[in-house]
DNA sequence: GCGGTTATTGATTGACGAGTCAATAAACAT
DNA sequence: ATGTTTATTGACTCGTCAATCAATAACCGC
């Protein structure tokens, strides 16, 4: 029962299908079929859609970085100061689309896979530069020529804490990941010596 | 030619040899033929000793462990207050012999295998537990009740830090790395609000 | 209602890789 | 010397899985 215009619609089921098995497997060593089950589909057609495992999860890996992004700006659209832009980038990372169970496991073998493939390697440096920028822009007014280091150790928190999140099992305390955060960056602020 | 007592040896070997592939690969997607051909031996020889592929990579991540224990104690044994205790934690996790490349990425590999293998989970939850013990034992006396929450941040930290060295080609910057932590650390002992 | 496009899958291929095993050989014990 | 234990490997088995393909079916413009 072939409706036309499936393809967006299966390439988003896959998408999903993905970051859901990669979650519950804590492993990207997940087969194309299971995530094409999820999917409710064959695998022939999933690579049909992607041409590659690969390419399934890189296309993923976009999804999650688009979601992540897309809070960063929104959590960011209502700050009217560098503190709270600050606050924005930190709390848009842990908005509910990204710090979920599903996304951190799936952010974490994303990791692993930027190690041997240059594709994905990208995406992540994407990701970081704009945390990196983001976090610059909000800090220079408020530290100067210390917004670099500031900006380094922040990014670095956020990561570590994303990681420890990874092997709690259920769902995280978006609640204490984000404030550990913010103590960090109050004194950042405060301790302006 | 078979010399007797030659299990250790190539055990050791085998170790070795795996964090080696692990690193060099960046993944756990390796076979055991790589794993025994670095250790100049067949993999028929690597399954008599280890019996699975899993075993290899436990006994290669308690081998890191240990490595990185010792190091920590070692550091700690020349501290003579709670802060140069807290400092020697922190200056023991990036160490020369924990904090190289090849141990990092598999470091990043094994928090990933925790999601999967009880076993590994357990490696890691030691290792997590260790660490935290280090530093609430110096931080209680600086930072009283709030030792807690520092040494979360400090360790969320050093993970953060850790994983960020990751995705560096080539050797990591020891010196900042172990000097942004540390900055940390200042910071929340100056700011004892 | 016919050629083209899109959707879809079951079956198949081909490769790869973990783990086993039988066989060989050196060392050791007696 | 002979049997036992340890070391070692090449060859093999057996699964698994990514990727392909031929076949089927629905829709579309004409």
């Amino acid at each position: 029962m072939p409706k036309l215009g499936a393809e967006p619609i299966r390439r988003a089921a896959l998408v999903k299908a993905t970051i859901e098995t990669v979650g519950a497997a804590g492993s990207l060593d997940v087969t194309v079929a299971q995530i094409a089950r999820r999917a409710g589909m064959s695998s022939a057609l999933a690579h049909h859609y992607f041409g590659s495992k690969e390419q399934i999860f890189l296309a993923a890996m976009r999804s999650i970085l688009s979601i992540y992004g897309a809070e960063v700006r929104g959590a960011l659209s209502t700050a009217r100061n560098p503190r709270d832009r600050v606050r924005a980038v930190v709390m848009g990372s842990f908005a509910s689309g990204s710090f979920r169970h599903e996304a951190i496991a799936a952010w974490l073998n994303f990791y692993v896979l930027a190690q041997s493939s240059a594709e994905a390697r990208r995406l992540l440096h994407v990701y970081q530069r704009r945390m990196r920028s983001n976090l610059l822009y909000g800090l220079r007014p408020l530290v100067g020529e210390r917004a670099g280091p500031v900006a380094e150790g922040l990014g670095a928190l956020i990561d570590g804490v994303y990681i420890r999140a990874a092997l709690v099992s259920g769902e995280p305390d978006r609640q204490a990941a984000c404030d550990l955060v913010l103590a960090h960056l109050e004194k950042e602020l405060e301790c302006k010596k």
